[in-house]
DNA sequence: AGATGATCCTGTATGC
DNA sequence: TGCATACAGGATCATC
């Protein structure tokens, strides 16, 4: 599942790959994976466009072209790939877009479940820089953003910047009484953490993911933010964690997988005090925490 | 208003 | 052995 880590080497790998590429003809095969606008205006528009540079909010990619300046923006959700390849090199199963390019290659979009989207935007059209907190301190209330087309333009600060702070969590916890876990998947508060990596992060913060989170204190506020960060960051090195589907812009899985704390260790000794990392539901997510080292989900 | 559940989709794993 | 069902999950929408 690409979240934060897999998007970013995602990005790496097309950032140096596709940089001055310029699309040729682009074959839409299945209409459902365009999000906006429809098909024919997405296909047009980037005929003859050329790639200048990608970029990534969240678990969004963000492949910049000329002229417009236009914006690719791409969201793997679960099974999605973007992989930059020869034409004659085997195709993946379920390709839904191929953008040929000028050189030869092709640039493919290819997803089993195909709950992936790609959108296409004028770069005017995307809200400028960071999108989420609204910068001046002690906004609480109501956020008075009106519902916007899709979640780009509604996503909280990136994990890896300064905006993300444990005032800026503790401001989004205060008073909720769903699961901390829950708090951190939304992408309005904290914009890149998916399943894996917030197991992860409650794992290192040794915090229970089904904590109420208003009743976290600002020490495990400081831990939760710190473990994000640390997660991240190394999931960032490793290139990312493949269970089944996910690749980076050049075909190769990630090399996180072995070095998961809790996610997909169901049964399997903590790595920390080796009792068993459980296993249940949180949000109606599969959700692996250690019960020695992650305490009560109460009091 | 905030939280939960259904929805999309198909490959893989489990159950009988 | 084969078929049927459950399950996985990011984000959105409808419904408590």
């Amino acid at each position: 599942m690409p979240e934060l880590p897999e998007v970013e080497t995602v990005r790496r790998t097309l950032d140096d790959d596709l940089a001055g590429a310029r699309i040729t003809r682009v074959e839409v095969r299945s209409r459902d994976v365009i999000g906006h606008p429809d098909v024919d205006t997405f296909a047009a528009e980037l005929a003859g466009a050329r790639f200048t540079g990608a970029g990534r909010r969240g678990k969004y990619l963000l492949l910049r072209l000329v002229p417009g300046p236009l914006v690719l923006v791409v969201h793997l959700r679960m099974t999605g790939r973007l992989v930059l390849a020869d034409p004659a090199d085997p195709e993946p199963p379920h390709t839904h877009v191929i953008f040929a390019l000028a050189d030869g290659r092709h640039l493919r979009y290819a997803d089993v479940r195909r709950f992936g989207r790609l959108y296409l935007y004028a770069a005017a059209e995307l809200p400028a820089g960071v999108v989420g907190p609204a910068g001046a301190g002690g906004a609480t209330g109501a956020s008075q953003a009106p519902r916007l087309p899709h979640g780009l333009f509604n996503l909280g600060p990136e994990p890896l910047g300064a905006a993300f702070t444990s005032r800026w969590l503790a401001d989004r916890c205060r008073g909720r009484r769903a699961p901390i876990k829950t708090v951190l998947l939304d992408q309005r508060v904290v914009a890149g953490l998916g399943n894996i990596y917030v197991d992860e992060a409650l794992f290192r913060a040794r915090v229970h993911p089904a904590r109420p989170a208003g009743e976290l204190g600002p020490q495990e506020l400081r831990r939760l933010v710190r473990a994000v960060r640390a997660v991240l960051r190394e999931a960032v090195e490793r290139r990312g964690t493949t269970f089944a589907d996910y690749v980076d812009g050049r075909g190769r899985p990630g090399g996180m997988r072995p070095h998961l704390a809790v996610y997909g260790r169901a049964g399997e000794p903590c790595r920390r005090c080796r009792a068993a990392v459980a296993r249940m539901r949180v949000a109606g997510r599969g959700t692996h925490f250690c019960p020695r080292c992650q305490g009560d989900p109460g009091v």
